[in-house]
DNA sequence: CTATCCGATGCAATAATTGCAGCACTATTA
DNA sequence: TAATAGTGCTGCAATTATTGCATCGGATAG
């Protein structure tokens, strides 16, 4: 560090006990040196060293000052430490709005697995509709967003868009857990659980049904996903929900999930990013990059 | 100090929020700041500011920065001052955050005291709220604490705690002047003065009036302590304030203040102390000892 | 006394810093 | 939508600070 060089040569020069060693130590002349501290004790007005006939000495003025420095320089060198840790993602916090769907099982899992390797960073997940979403971001409150469907925002910078195509849910043992996939028509022929007209998940099924001449009747609608799914066992009906909110497929699980034919039901979008411009704290940025690395590699499994 | 002065333009760059800013008051052009300032990064390997469209705020890392060139700033006049005192001459700079009750009487007369002794020292006196004087205190913007009331900073150290009876105020003339010591009740009698919620003088009267079934029904509230006791002169009402913020008691003055009973309004404390664990100035440690003397001397009087 | 090592200093060469003018960009305002 | 004002950044020239060389004067050890 540049800027505490006069620092490290009082202190070079205390320890040599002489102007000239010190400089040869240094690799520069004596000259400079010299000049440099007589400079420095001009500033403070007192002498740090008392001239001997073979080098110089400390006076009590240059103890208390060398004490300094030497605290001074430990404590630049833990700053950079503390700095690098920082690049090395080592610390730091990462702040997060997201959509409900993603709450259950995909962010904890993620953050998880970023959390083992970097134990000291910290999260903020941020439950937010789209239009609070939008506002954390621009307002600094998160770094990242993660969010279903339709996103309007000028300053969003979309880092990764995520296709989810949608699957109905159901308890194990309902008549059409036996199938791979479904046809929407098929669905609908049973009482079904929705989530309320704002979500994303619910506006794609309302845009499939308009154009056929079908028709959504819930018979359980609730703006929690959890309750839904749950619900979808106790009272054997269908709801809906995008794989990402979904728990691992498990044969033991009392709920399986099956995909609605894309052809009725287009696949929405998850948009994840940050505000266009922004720098991102680099633990963000790492945890950003981990994120995008795990959809490159399922993208290429799918 | 010169080395130091890298360090001070971060400092101003971080408060002025923008570089041009922060040149204008540091008297040198934009050019040469930035380029420090691009240069300082460039050593750390790290962005010390994220670039916005109307400035500049701290990174994560330019955070931890900022914290430590303020300590070192501290530190260095710390030093200095050390350096001082051991040539003989007692100069240096002591900064005081503290309520407003202290500004009128208390804290003008303990610092001309203490300039008596040593006319060379300097003080800087900062009326901050509670959260704000903690904020000075850890941000090295000011070495001593005083404020009535509770504190929650977990970095404080406490040198001294003051017990701070309230006393009613009003004019000589008033009924209750002649009394030597009032009860609540008897107060909320007359009309009242009272100072805005923030002011622990405040919530001391609210938390004494709720354990009983009286109620405060203020006809002026201020947030100015020298407004309402002048009020309380001109408009012949009782206002409230503790003893350190009051002249003191002189049979000409057309003010008296008279303790209310303690059984009724429980006394409130007033904190003086520092930053856990700082190293102080030595001006500022000589004259926080010189308070604690004054109030240990007085203590043995009350 | 003499040889040697020291810090200090004048002077010229070198390197760093600064200031000016202007660019590209963004947010705000009319 | 266009104009304005504010921001950080950069090339170039002038200035300022720093450095190195040669040398001086002083102190000390042998």
């Amino acid at each position: 560090m540049k800027h505490l060089l006069p620092l490290t040569y009082i202190d070079a020069v205390s320890k040599a006990g002489s102007i000239r060693k010190a400089a040869e130590t240094l690799a520069i002349t004596s000259t400079a040196l010299n000049r440099r501290i007589l400079a420095m004790e001009e500033e403070l007005g007192v002498l740090i060293f008392e001239r001997l006939a073979r080098g110089v000495r400390l006076t009590t003025a240059g103890e208390i000052l060398i004490h300094h420095i030497r605290e001074q320089l430990t404590d630049m060198e833990r700053v950079k430490s503390q700095i690098a840790d920082l690049t090395g993602e080592r610390r730091g916090h990462v702040s997060i709005a997201c959509s409900q769907a993603l709450l259950s099982f995909f962010l904890p899992e993620q953050i998880a697995v970023y959390r083992k390797e970097h134990p000291a960073v910290t999260f903020s997940v941020l439950l937010r509709d789209r239009a609070a979403a939008e506002q954390a971001l621009t307002d600094f409150s998160a770094d990242l967003l993660l969010v279903f469907e339709p996103i309007r925002l000028f300053e969003f910078q979309t880092l990764l868009n995520i296709r989810q195509p949608l699957h109905a849910v159901m308890a194990k043992d309902h008549p059409l857990a036996a199938r791979e996939s479904l046809r929407l028509r098929e669905c609908l022929q049973f009482p079904l659980a929705l989530p309320t007209e704002e979500f994303g998940v619910r506006q794609l099924l309302e845009a499939a049904v308009r154009r056929t001449s079908l028709s959504l009747d819930p018979v359980v609608v609730s703006d929690s996903f959890e309750f839904l799914r749950s619900h979808a066992i106790a009272e054997n009906i269908i709801a809906f929900q995008i794989p990402i909110g979904l728990p691992r497929s498990n044969d033991h699980s009392e709920i399986v999930s099956r995909p609605v034919a894309p052809q009725d039901v287009p696949p929405g979008l998850l948009y994840f990013g940050q505000l266009r411009g922004r720098i991102m704290p680099v633990a963000a940025a790492r945890f950003a990059h981990q994120m995008m690395e795990h959809f490159q590699s399922r993208h290429e499994c799918d």
